[in-house]
DNA sequence: TTTATACAGGACTAAAATGGTCCTCAATTA
DNA sequence: TAATTGAGGACCATTTTAGTCCTGTATAAA
């Protein structure tokens, strides 16, 4: 179904919460009430994001998370990544290519492309976006084939 | 990592193998070894093609598999929702929506037009286009906010 | 009509990923 | 010093995934 996790949902609704107060130190407690999940997995999720770099933390008495860096430096791939690695549609699309037919996989380049684009798509998707209640545009109602997309533009 | 599973990726190679031929009928035995990958697994998949109409098969000697339309009007997002279900990043972006917190969830509306917005590319991707060796050309460079994606336009 | 070919459907298994919990340790502050 | 709060990782149950195999059925050619 080509789903997201059900960690990375929670990762952005907890990401969510905190870009919309972002002076504030947020303890994991705190943020599990507001969003309504268990205060064990929403722990898990935020150390993920602070071992991303995405989110902060400090111990003890009055700690809690933050954000690492204003929310509209945050995108929606981050967040992705943080949870479940780098976005790749494919196995060859990784950097690592574990993949070893793709010398005889006749529609590599291309599925990399895709996977490209969609990577650049959630680029474009910052935290700010995903915390605002107003409808956000996406660069994706053009014609096909109007607007080149290179492979080595990555 | 947003990724295809497996399956999917065969499905993709092996729609774009019969794509390249697509007056003959070709045997799963054929296709198999043409793609190197085992036989049994290759039906699997082919029979899951069957059943999301993508492809039309024919039993007995000479029988085979073919295109049930033109290549030009299949889609990536048809080939993974072959395979994997309906493309949707998140348990609320489907029809059914069995995610009993959407009520609380503040960043649904806005996954949902990112999860649109895949669809939307995905569907731009033809089988033709990932069966040939010319670089597709996908319309994802431009800055956002300059075209609207509004969540009515599904 | 018979036989070989080739797909249909589904059962089954092994392995891996996922979701979720919990415990112990370390840091910080009042 | 005590209370608070995160870090790290172990652990388990469940689900998903990948892959194989078996039995049945349709078709075409001899």
């Amino acid at each position: 179904m080509l789903k997201l996790s059900r960690l990375t949902d929670y990762a952005a609704v907890v990401m969510a919460q905190i870009a919309r107060h972002p002076q504030a130190s947020h303890a994991a407690a705190e943020l599990a009430d507001a969003v309504q999940l268990p205060h064990p997995t929403v722990s898990k999720t935020l150390k993920m994001l602070v071992r991303a770099g995405l989110l902060v933390s400090q111990r003890g008495a009055q700690g809690g998370y933050r954000l690492a860096r204003p929310a509209s430096h945050i995108t929606a791939a981050d967040i992705i990544a943080a949870i479940e690695g780098p976005v790749a549609m494919t196995e060859c699309s990784q950097a690592e290519g574990d993949c070893e037919l793709v010398a005889t996989c006749s529609v590599a380049d291309n599925w990399q492309r895709v996977s490209l684009a969609m990577r650049t798509l959630l680029e474009s998707v910052t935290l700010a976006h995903l915390a605002d209640t107003a409808p956000i545009r996406l660069p994706v109602q053009l014609p096909i084939q109007t607007i080149s997309l290179s492979a080595a533009s990555a």
